[in-house]
DNA sequence: CAAGATTGAAATATCAATCTTG
DNA sequence: CAAGATTGATATTTCAATCTTG
């Protein structure tokens, strides 16, 4: 009975212990090599597997667990950048899309390399196929079971 | 070796969905229930630790992963509130300690077990015991091989 | 000068309110 | 009125500069 709590309570501080550690040094990295922040990064990795590198805002916050008014300034000081631009939506016109421009497709292509190389270096090495196949199978219950509202309704 | 790559990564994407999605769950749970941000839990359950309930603002910092001025605002906050104290260092008048309070005390004493359901619910109910096993090895080692002075626990 | 802590400026996130369109 | 997006006010964090003490 104790040893089902405790590798759990375990699993648990090293799951915050890890980000806490993980996500500062990748981003810290992406930034100093490629000059892009790892929340950009994130937001061009999206474009750029979206049909004609687009996306509606709504889906974007969505799945980025963003909220509407962060990506709405997110977007903004991408879009200052010239990674990506706004464009409007025909069919709905109180929506919007991000759409990927040459030079966000260009810093993506860029990032990319640096960054998984990053992941594997600091995350992926340390795991094993049964491990890592774990982690797949617990943590895919862990966020199925998160209520839509947590992933969706953000204001 | 393919194989060895796509659960990887798989694991990599869901490491980083579990904790957008849980980490604000968590968080807001608690700041309703309790009315203690996450962040104040956390450097009320370091001080609880610590003997005499009190730590050098230097130590904390490091074990919450947090910038100096981080920290220091972090504690002006909760100095306002009254759940710590400053308190200055004998030995070497620079540093100044953190000290629990008794009203930050009672604060944690009610918000502990809140917490610590809340993670069970959200987090630990979905991990098999192997399933949390592998986590804590594969974790581990991650967690072992970043920079080493930094790290401490969260609840 | 170096180390511990604080302060000011800037970045990025959120909530609530608002504007526009359906 | 409801939905998509933006804006204003506010909160929290970081970086760089500063103050104090060793």
């Amino acid at each position: 009975m104790n040893d089902n709590v405790e590798p759990a309570r375990q699993a648990w501080r090293l799951f915050l212990q890890a980000q806490a550690v993980l996500l500062p040094q990748l981003s810290e990295q992406l930034e100093k090599e490629i000059g892009l922040p790892l929340t950009w990064y994130d937001v061009l990795a999206q474009l750029k597997t979206a049909p004609c590198h687009k996306r509606r805002l709504q889906d974007l916050g969505q799945c980025l667990l963003l909220s509407k008014s962060g990506l709405t300034r997110r977007i903004d000081r991408m879009e200052e950048r010239g990674l990506v631009k706004r464009e409007g939506c025909a069919e709905d016109r109180r929506g919007a899309f991000a759409v990927l421009t040459p030079a966000g497709h260009d810093a993506l292509e860029q990032a990319i390399p640096v960054h998984l190389a990053a992941v594997h270096e600091h995350f992926m090495k340390y795991l094993s196929d049964d491990e890592a196949n774990a982690m797949v199978s617990a943590l895919t219950k862990v966020v199925d079971a998160a209520p839509p509202d947590v992933i969706c309704g953000r204001s």
